[in-house]
RNA sequence: GCCCGGGUGGCGGAACUGGAAGACGCAGUCGGUUUAAGCCCGACGACCCGCGAGGGUGUGUGGGUUCGAGUCCCACCCCGGGCACCA
């Protein structure tokens, strides 16, 4: 044994050639059958991390399999270049956003190369350049001429750490996803996607595609639809009528009284005059300065002040007493609610707090008729109502409501226009002017890109710090040619990265932001791998970028994502990787000492990929003793057989079992690769193949025999260890492996003659036989029967029952 | 509170459609190789009783269906995640 297993020199070796030879690239040529595999672009922060490693070996095995199962593989890679951490680093170190955001892509590109992933590097690009971002302007304006984007006053999410306002989806139980400060409210003028347009669709076409339950979920809890009634309360005096939102109109005989946000702009005009007015502007003042996280806590007691108003029920005529409460949403519905104590938990606290009337419509029939009931069950005190059940009484009652013009069927949502304006510098700059003539201008889509200037000082004060970038944001209105200033917010950077996958179609285009029939025969992305932090954020807003952008004519893309894959984190010692906790464990040490084969290998091995796992320093020496021995089999056969034997004709004994052995494999693999994305059982199969090819060697196997399994095993690991695959290939067929068509199981190979039957006594096992394949049912149980072991638990008892599972066992049943 | 996942050896995990529980890997024990350690090659390995043949127990807990349950059904416990004053 005179060579040994060297990743060192072998992976150099190999990614020089594929390099040289532009091996990944494809064209946009329509040709065959496309396949694009897309695994979330990387946002350039630092060196990559193992979480990196991870989804892209998933995405590279993904690549190369459908490669050789006969597909045009797209497999381009970018960076989602814009971002908060490039800015804090820049008001921390005064070095510009660009400049370390570069420098970590350069990381990136180098480890990406080193890994030996195969990417389509004519492709590549980041959403700061302003070759990208151009048509990110573009996509602003297009949605701006539509409607889709606008600009509006609202309480909006304020973040003061970061100061900069946020989005819904980015403020998680009241607090900054980012830094974890507490969100506060403001009242701002801000753009928006008007992306509640689509809801429905967003929700409807989730049927369409085969993503994760568990993601669907979420996007549908976060879309939030709710099917009711809009009904119609009138304020005698001063002769106003207040819509209210309910999802249980057959409620509607139990209202005993009406609440306001206390954001509801008639607040204040209803109390004016009367005994209450004093107590509802302290009220109101106190609720709006609270902050998110202390409001919406559920566990408090509710608090809120008569408005000494009453509106009117329409179903009953009563007068009903109105009430301002901070467990009303101004955002939800129409900041109004009616409540219905006996049936909703909320209401029913605000009624014992104070001392209002609770009153049953509802009866459920059984035996536990606590109050609330929140449930069904089948109407009382409802006057012509009264006995239907829930389901029945929503309709009768909304077409009740219709008829005298008191309320309507309707829907709401909890899903909320994207706010997209951010008061940070290093982003996208909004492509409109502001003019004191013309007002809100679009730039002109040949004034496109709107560069990004830059700045002396990134320090956020409650505005941009684009703001002082006074050359830039003084210009002319594209409309009147007066002055004008300059949008100096920024978008968020979940904009850059809801369209990028399309742009990866057509990436060198400098005319338009795609190409209409490169994207035709690209999108949509096949199989896209990301990490599940971004099943809302990211997921939903380029579903809606597709479906907008569809609309408007310019693509024809309805789903971004056809199949959508999740994986799971790599932790330590249970824990997520922090440089807080210091147990980081960077994936480049581990390529330097065991090479990009093992590093890659390993992060798939270590579990189902789709799970989270946890790192283990011994459990990398085991793939790297895999690959080696795999490696060292296959060097040590190509020398000791320079005449490339063929697999023998009519194999028998080892030879036999070690050909059964790698076609079972290749089924294996195959099975395991398809679908199921089982890459760790896809790598033991192939272990065990390498395992048998030992045994076999050492019972003198024919080499012709041992050079089609190691080959094989080669040819099956070669998605998760490309460089190791090839270079074995090579020194026993002198072939490219990734060249050649993915192995076929030979079914001749699968099938036996003869097999281990089972017998089982009473479902207990008590001996294993050698049985012929083709044998009866009879003939199986008579075999059982004379087993030794069977015949020691049987005999003297009688036999009840026999079960035959040909193929299998045969289980006797006794007495 | 509601909605999803998940509980299998010392550890990570495997088990496809109800049919041999523990593949593969790690750690461990033993043997070979070696001047020696390591590497490497091989063997053994759920637990309990037994020298052994063999027997008993065993997939979070309790019940059920079945010839047969890790897998299906009912109830419960624990862990992880999502949503949560959304009318």
């Amino acid at each position: 044994m005179s060579e040994r297993y060297d990743p060192s020199e072998i992976e150099p070796r190999w990614q020089a050639l594929w390099e040289r030879e532009r091996t990944w690239e494809v064209t946009n040529e329509p040709e065959g059958d496309k396949y694009y595999v897309l695994e979330m672009l990387p946002y350039p922060s630092g060196e990559p991390h193992m979480g990196h490693l991870k989804v892209y070996s998933i995405g590279d095995a993904v690549a190369h399999y459908r490669r050789r199962t006969g597909h045009h593989v797209l497999h381009p890679m970018g960076y989602d270049a814009f971002g908060l951490p490039a800015e804090n680093h820049a008001i921390n170190t005064g070095e510009h956003p660009r400049i370390s955001t570069d420098r970590s892509i350069a990381a990136f590109q180098t480890a990406f190369r080193r890994w030996g992933i195969s990417i389509d590097w004519s492709r590549e690009f980041g959403t700061h350049e302003p070759r990208y971002y151009r048509w990110t302007q573009w996509i602003f304006l297009k949605l701006f001429e539509h409607g889709l984007a606008y600009r509006k006053e609202a309480a909006v999410n304020w973040c003061p750490n970061d100061a900069t306002v946020l989005a819904n989806e980015q403020v998680i139980d009241g607090r900054c996803e980012r830094c974890g400060t507490p969100v506060e409210v403001r009242q701002l003028e801000q753009w928006f996607f008007r992306i509640t347009d689509y809801a429905d669709r967003l929700l409807e076409d989730l049927e369409t595609i085969e993503w994760p339950a568990h993601v669907k979920t979420m996007q549908r809890n976060w879309i939030g639809r709710s099917e009711g009634a809009e009904v119609v309360f009138r304020c005698e005096q001063p002769g106003i009528d207040y819509p209210v939102f309910t999802t249980r109109p057959d409620t509607l005989f139990g209202a005993t009284f009406f609440v306001m946000a206390p954001e509801h702009p008639d607040v204040f005009r209803l109390a004016a005059g009367t005994e209450h007015e004093e107590e509802v502007h302290r009220y109101v003042n106190h609720a709006l300065n609270e902050s998110a996280d202390v409001r919406s806590d559920t566990d408090r007691r509710k608090t809120g002040v008569p408005l000494g108003r009453t509106v009117v029920n329409p179903v009953n005529g009563e007068a009903i007493p109105m009430f301002v409460s901070d467990y009303v949403l101004m955002e939800y519905g129409t900041g109004a609610l009616m409540a219905v104590p006996a049936h909703d938990e909320r209401d029913y606290d605000f009624a014992q707090a104070f001392g209002l009337e609770i009153r049953r419509v509802i009866d459920r029939g059984g035996e536990n008729d606590d109050l609330p009931h929140t449930g069904d069950g089948v109407l009382v005190n409802s006057g012509e109502f009264d006995g239907l059940p829930s389901e029945a009484a929503k309709r009768e009652i909304v077409r009740w409501l219709e008829t005298r013009g008191a309320g309507h069927a309707s829907v709401n949502y909890r899903l909320r226009d994207w706010l997209l304006s951010r008061q940070r510098y290093w982003g996208c700059p909004i492509p409109i002017v502001y003019c004191d003539e013309c007002g809100i201008q679009p730039v002109p889509e040949s004034e496109l890109p709107v560069v990004l200037p830059d700045v002396k000082d990134y320090a956020p004060q409650g505005r941009s710090p684009l703001a002082a970038a006074e050359a830039w944001v003084n210009t002319t209105c594209p409309s009147c040619g007066g002055a004008a200033l300059r949008e100096t917010d920024t978008m968020d950077t979940f904009v850059d990265s809801s369209w990028y996958f399309v742009r990866y179609c057509d990436a060198l285009n400098d005319e338009a932001a795609w190409d209409p029939e490169a994207v035709r025969w690209w999108m949509p992305v096949d199989q896209y791998i990301g990490g599940i932090e971004h099943a809302i954020l990211h997921l939903l807003y380029a579903r809606f970028f597709m479906k907008a952008l569809t609309d408007l004519g310019h693509l024809e893309v309805n789903e971004p994502f056809a199949r959508l894959f999740t994986l799971g984190m790599i932790t330590r010692d249970g824990a997520k990787m922090s440089k807080s906790r210091g147990n980081v464990i960077s994936p480049m040490p581990i390529v330097d000492r065991y090479g990009a084969d093992t590093a890659r290998s390993y992060s798939l091995f270590i579990g189902p990929p789709d799970q989270d796992a946890d790192w283990s320093d011994d459990g990398v020496e085991g793939v790297y003793r895999f690959l080696r021995r795999l490696w060292q089999i296959g060097a040590d056969v190509a020398a000791e057989d320079s005449g490339f034997a063929d697999v023998p004709a009519a194999p028998e004994g080892a030879d036999l079992e070690l050909l059964r052995k790698a076609h079972w494999a290749i089924a294996k693999v195959t099975n395991d690769m398809e679908d199921r994305f089982a890459f760790n059982t896809a790598i033991a199969a192939v272990m065990e193949l390498v395992n048998s090819c030992y045994d076999a060697r050492r019972a003198g196997a024919d080499p012709g025999a041992l050079r089609f399994a190691i080959g094989t095993a080669a040819s099956l690991i070669f998605p998760f260890a490309p460089h190791c695959a090839a270079d074995v290939y090579d020194r026993l067929f002198g072939d490219r492996v990734w060249e050649e068509p993915w192995p076929e199981a030979d079914p001749a190979f699968l099938a036996r003659d003869t097999f281990q039957l089972v017998c089982q006594v009473n479902g207990k096992v008590r001996d294993r036989l050698e049985a012929d394949s083709g044998a009866s049912q009879e003939e199986l149980a008579a075999l059982c029967r004379q087993a030794p072991n069977v015949r020691a638990h049987v005999d003297g008892r009688e036999v009840v029952k026999e079960v035959v599972v040909p193929g299998k066992l045969v289980n006797l049943v006794v007495r």
